[in-house]
DNA sequence: TGGTTGTCGAGACTGCTAGTCTTGTCAAGG
DNA sequence: CCTTGACAAGACTAGCAGTCTCGACAACCA
């Protein structure tokens, strides 16, 4: 039953023209109430792990409906997080690389800060700590929006502000290693000045010599 | 019931001279059995949490013997962990940031991967995701290591081989970011090759202007 | 020697949660 | 009106952390 996956198909009866529908529709309604619900219950969390039972009770939703909707408490989750989360990804593009790296790193420790954000992220990353398929999402996720960092990277190689030989992912991998680090330990500031540093001293490193 | 935390005075009679003890005496052989159970565990583990109940099995000692010694179970697995690794975290020292920081790297990257320990290490970070005392010991254990990295740093800037207002906390953010965005999601190689550009990145991108 | 104390292995038990199954209801069609 | 499938409610299963109980036993003391 894969049928949860592509959620879209279901507001309307186009997808079901090949066989005549019958029975009562999906309400969608239901999900959005799910989908909030999980929001809510994330941002709110003080650390403690969201049951479903809490998101089907706060929605006002019996829990086979968000099984019948999500194949895992994981996919809700994320869900939840990445239907709010801005999809475009799109770097910055001044023709400088270390003033495109300062804008892309900050934009990314602050959309990770944003009230309600941080609490569900921390929550969702919990979570995948122990389920796979939750962590597997989670991959693709970032996966978008380290592409968008690579983007970059590579259009500063070629203009001659890195070396040759550079490790675009290596780097790539300092800048969210950071953040991540930072994020989850919360022993350091994930600031503009934490930005430009780190921006900075990326850039500088990693110069054409 | 605290006394399960200093673990070492239960070695020799030493510590109960202040008084006429009384009863039976713990078994170190247990405690050696459950350390050892528990690291075998934790390095055959293929992503399954290790539950106490496998580790008291595989120890052949009751669930109820574990709780005599360790608070929870985070606490077993991580002193099971450490138990193996070398407490020596000194930086190497040759006059020269570029070098020491490129050997502390690799003695980092090997040490995590080690056989055993790659595996157990993983497992006690999803446990730690979850269970707030266990994120403390890992925080107590990991800032012993990092500890040295700032050492190493701080000896470079004196020797001027960073700039004077660098980020010695950002820097060695850097380093353990990475390290740990690496080791946790796989996609990257820790080798040699990869220490040795971070190393070389680091110093340039923070050297004295 | 016999009493006291505290550990031992074994395993029952509580409490919590993910995920499934059941039941009776209701809406959308044929 | 009858079939189909979503719906809310909630019982149920299975797995695990951590506690509690039990009878056995070891170390020490009087």
């Amino acid at each position: 039953m894969s049928e949860t996956a592509n959620v879209e198909t279901a507001n309307a009866g186009a997808a079901n023209a090949t066989r005549p529908h019958t029975g009562r529709r999906r309400n969608e309604a239901a999900h959005r109430a799910i989908l909030d619900a999980a929001l809510r219950l994330l941002a709110e969390s003080d650390g403690t792990p969201v049951t479903v039972d809490a998101i089907a009770r706060a929605a006002g939703v019996g829990k086979q409906t968000v099984y019948r909707w999500w194949p895992s408490k994981g996919a809700v989750l994320l869900d939840a997080l990445t239907d709010r989360a801005d999809r475009d990804v799109q770097g910055p593009d001044t023709g400088d690389l270390r003033t495109d790296l300062h804008a892309f790193i900050t934009t990314t420790f602050d959309a990770a800060q944003r009230d309600t954000t941080a609490s569900a992220l921390r929550t969702v990353v919990r979570e995948a700590a122990r389920d796979p398929h939750l962590a597997d999402l989670m991959r693709d996720f970032t996966a978008t929006r380290r592409a968008a960092l690579r983007d970059l990277l590579t259009k500063g190689r070629e203009r001659g502000e890195l070396a040759g030989d550079a490790d675009l992912d290596l780097i790539a991998d300092q800048v969210y290693g950071v953040f991540w680090y930072r994020f989850l330990l919360g022993h350091g500031a994930l600031d503009t000045d934490t930005a430009e540093r780190l921006a900075d001293s990326l850039t500088r490193g990693n110069a054409a010599r």
